[in-house]
DNA sequence: AATAGTAGTCATCTTTTTTTGACTAATTGT
DNA sequence: ACAATTAGTCAAAAAAAGATGACTACTATT
């Protein structure tokens, strides 16, 4: 057999999942503008110059299959969609942070 | 004008960037290996199954281009290369970490 | 000189991701 | 009825990422 079980490799590195969850095209700007409040598409689309309907609703699919958002319809006028952080998508905030703090000492770093 | 500067949604999202750099295939796992000590090619190869030495190479050399990893010519027999975490990639690891508790987090949070 | 080990590169192909533009469908306003 | 706003879907094309196999180049051994 030549065939080579992923898992091992995988399933001992538990990051890359959380990182292909949040790395995705426009997902990591979703996921920061989310955390100022619900979002709704038609919104968010003016929000992200460049994204189209196709690739923020791909984006959004699956952020919400990550588990990271929650799409709600809102019955009222007018009648719409609101995605907002999860449950996990909170609990994952600070990590976003963490992130964004580490981005900014790397830049830094670059020169020294 | 219909050119977008692509700058405005991406500048003020700092995760965007760091996340890219953490996220390609491969780089996960070679960031977790050397945590534990210098990485050196073929050893590295021998450890990923499933990953070619040019998918290798490209994951260095952009872990390289990041500043998380540097790349030493060790003048021992035999003459060879090691890769290990710089300064920045150290300074990385609690991020790694926390990610690793957050993907583990997650794995639960789908089922309730 | 041939063989093996070091660490890659190169061109090409395949697969995945992202974009584009047209289309659907329900609700609300005129 | 017609237009606008809501939030998408669909097929296709383009772009990016990843994989494959051959090839390079150096050192050391036989």
């Amino acid at each position: 057999m030549t065939t080579i079980p992923e898992d091992i490799a995988g399933e001992n590195c538990p990051a890359e999942g959380l990182l292909k969850q949040l790395a995705g095209k426009w997902k990591p700007q979703i996921f920061r503008l989310a955390l100022e409040g619900p979002l709704r598409f038609n919104a968010l689309l003016r929000q992200l110059p460049g994204a189209s309907k196709q690739s923020l609703a791909v984006a959004l699919r699956e952020l919400e299959e990550a588990g990271l958002l929650d799409k709600h319809l809102i019955r009222q006028k007018p009648l719409h969609i609101e995605y907002e952080l999860s449950t996990r998508g909170r609990a994952l905030i600070q990590i976003f942070h963490s992130l964004e703090e580490g981005a900014k000492n790397g830049d830094k770093a670059q020169s020294g």
